[in-house]
RNA sequence: GGCGCCGUGGCCAAGUGGCUAAGGCGGCGGAUUGCAAAUCCGCUAUCCCCGGUUCGAAUCCGGGCGGCGCCUCCA
């Protein structure tokens, strides 16, 4: 059991060991809080969240960051338009962020610092920088030389002259093009902070390279976030750390691949300025979400469709490659999920105990069982040397460089492994059944219920759209129609029995007639 | 222009040197059912093209075609 991780510092999967034996420290770039997330951002943090259970699982005591960057321009700028203190801005972004996290499941972080909270330690950094002589100060502002730093470019593979110009007014003040500011100056009615260089704030970067050592050390384990901020962002942390501390920022670059959408319109606002419609969705179609072309709408999209289906969605797909995001694909994946919600729900007619642990958070993080609990034994062939064997699959698939799409689909040959097993032992009929095979279907269960568990999958019982699931009223004239239904069947009255079930799903409710009687779902 | 990624069945998607190329969605056929639903079984792939390396390539190398990302704020 030796996990994989993909690096693109070294552009290789190397074999994962950690800085602190036994520990594992993450650091994943979280948003500017200026807008509403959309799903893009979402994607780093499910997959985090997936690989920080997975880690808990292999019995790693797991410290995983995610910064909340609340001071920059946009924010300034949101501040100004909405005439409300940036802070404002920034407090109800993040709450609304950390709404997002949660309905998908995201409950493994452990901190989730505030650049304006650690001002004085991104200051000392700075400071230190300038002393070293890999920062200088030109009125106000200060910024990074690249030229001093002879390993710039090694995370992205670029080399500082090779980069096209960046222009612009700050730009004037800078030694070299590929400088990058450390300190900005405040301009009136800008929120700013004290500091040995004047009145002013942090620049994007340094706020990383502060928090991240402040929670973590100097030298951390993983060190993550979108594709999109390799360069220059992670180059910049990187540059900013490894000057000031002399030894490397993290042991591992993980990198999550960027969703596209599918077509223009669909992800949630790319607005029709671009003209006529069809034009628009052909022009548009494949590009990078992101909330500058105006993609939103998170909230509406996680009611519409529940987290756990987007969170489904996003690890059925390796996590370093292209999500196309449309709503068919979502709709494919409620599908699929449904083959799970009833086969749980089977489980809990056959054996009367329930599927779903129902906890979250701190609770979750105490379930997460340990490896070897898992392992099964088996001495002869039969379903739980399936499952076993499939169990290893699983496993194998996450140790590498986290597959969790390959890993999702042992979980559905568990899926039918388990229901042709309860099929050919006629478990749904308790007259039929035999207790040794109730017993290893029970064993089996709980190893589907460990390893989705790691995925962050059916903790809870899935959102039903329909409201009257705990509708009383509702399910004792269900009961009414169901037995009078029932009647009707047994004096072969078929017309009455199909009119009454047609009747039903016409209104979206189906029937589904089982050897120990009838019951009904909404969708 | 510089750096990099991707191209697997109708659709989505694992696999990156060697058993009959996972799995999901959809479709078709069958078992089951009074008929359905649910479940199970079966069927549905010249792995973008050309050339090379190799006993053997979807997987490695070269060339092409097509799609995309970063180089400016971006998860």
């Amino acid at each position: 059991m030796t996990i994989h991780i993909y690096n693109t510092l070294s552009k290789k999967k190397e074999i994962f060991e950690p800085v602190n034996p036994g520990k594992v420290g993450i650091y994943l770039c979280g948003p500017t809080v200026y807008k509403e997330a959309h799903i893009g951002h979402m994607v780093g943090p499910v997959i985090f969240d997936s690989i920080c259970r997975y880690f808990r699982y292999n019995g790693f005591e797991v410290t995983w960051v995610v910064n909340i960057t609340d001071v920059d321009d946009k924010l300034i700028g949101q501040s100004r338009e909405r005439g409300i203190p940036m802070s404002q801005v920034a407090t109800e972004m993040t709450m609304d962020y950390c709404a997002n996290l949660l309905s998908m499941g995201v409950d493994q972080i452990t901190h989730m610092p505030k650049a304006t909270e650690h001002i004085d330690e991104i200051i000392c950094f700075i400071r230190d920088l300038v002393e070293k002589g890999f920062a200088y100060d030109t009125a106000g502002d200060v910024f990074f030389d690249v030229g001093r730093n002879t390993e710039y470019g090694k995370l992205s593979n670029r080399r500082p002259d090779e980069q096209q110009g960046e222009g612009g007014g700050a730009a004037s003040k800078k030694r070299a093009a590929g400088d990058f500011a450390l300190w900005k100056s405040a301009k009136p009615e800008e929120p700013s902070w004290q500091s040995p260089w004047g009145p002013g704030r942090p620049g994007w970067h340094i706020e990383c390279s502060a928090m991240s050592h402040r929670i973590l050390g100097r030298t951390f384990d993983i060190h993550g976030g979108g594709l999109d901020l390799v360069f220059p962002h992670h180059e910049n942390e990187l540059a900013q750390s490894e000057c000031c501390h002399g030894e490397a920022m993290a042991k591992y670059w993980m990198h999550n691949g960027l969703m596209r959408a599918a077509a223009a319109g669909k992800v949630g606002g790319r607005s029709d300025r671009q003209a006529p419609a069809d034009q628009a969705s052909e022009e548009t179609s494949g590009q990078k979400i992101s909330r500058s072309k105006g993609a939103g709408g998170l909230h509406e999209l996680i009611a519409q469709q529940g987290g756990e289906r987007i969170r489904f969605f996003l690890l059925r797909t390796h996590y370093r490659s292209t999500i196309v995001f449309d709503n068919e694909g979502l709709e494919e994946t409620g599908a699929a999920l449904e083959k799970f919600y009833g086969f749980f729900e089977r489980y809990e007619r056959i054996t009367g105990q329930r599927f779903y642990l129902e906890v979250d958070g701190e609770e979750t993080r105490q379930l997460i069982r340990q490896r070897q609990e898992g392992e099964i034994e088996v001495s002869q062939p039969g379903l739980l040397s399936e499952i076993k064997s499939l169990r290893d699959s699983f496993l194998g698939k996450m140790d590498d460089d986290f597959n969790s799409g390959g890993a999702v689909s042992d979980l559905f040959q568990m899926l039918s492994t388990l229901n042709k097993f309860a099929d050919e032992k006629h478990l749904d009929i308790s007259t039929e059944r035999v207790d040794d095979d109730l017993a290893d279907f029970s064993r089996a269960v709980e190893t589907l219920r460990e390893l989705s568990a790691i995925l962050g999958l059916f903790l809870k019982p899935p959102a039903k759209a329909v409201a009257g699931d705990n509708d009383e009223l509702l399910d004792q004239a269900m009961q009414l129609l169901i037995e009078m239904r029932a009647e009707a069947r047994k004096n072969k009255d078929f017309a009455t029995a199909d009119r009454v079930r047609d009747g039903l799903t016409a209104i979206g409710v189906t029937l589904e007639d089982r050897s120990e009687g009838t019951n009904w779902k909404a969708d």
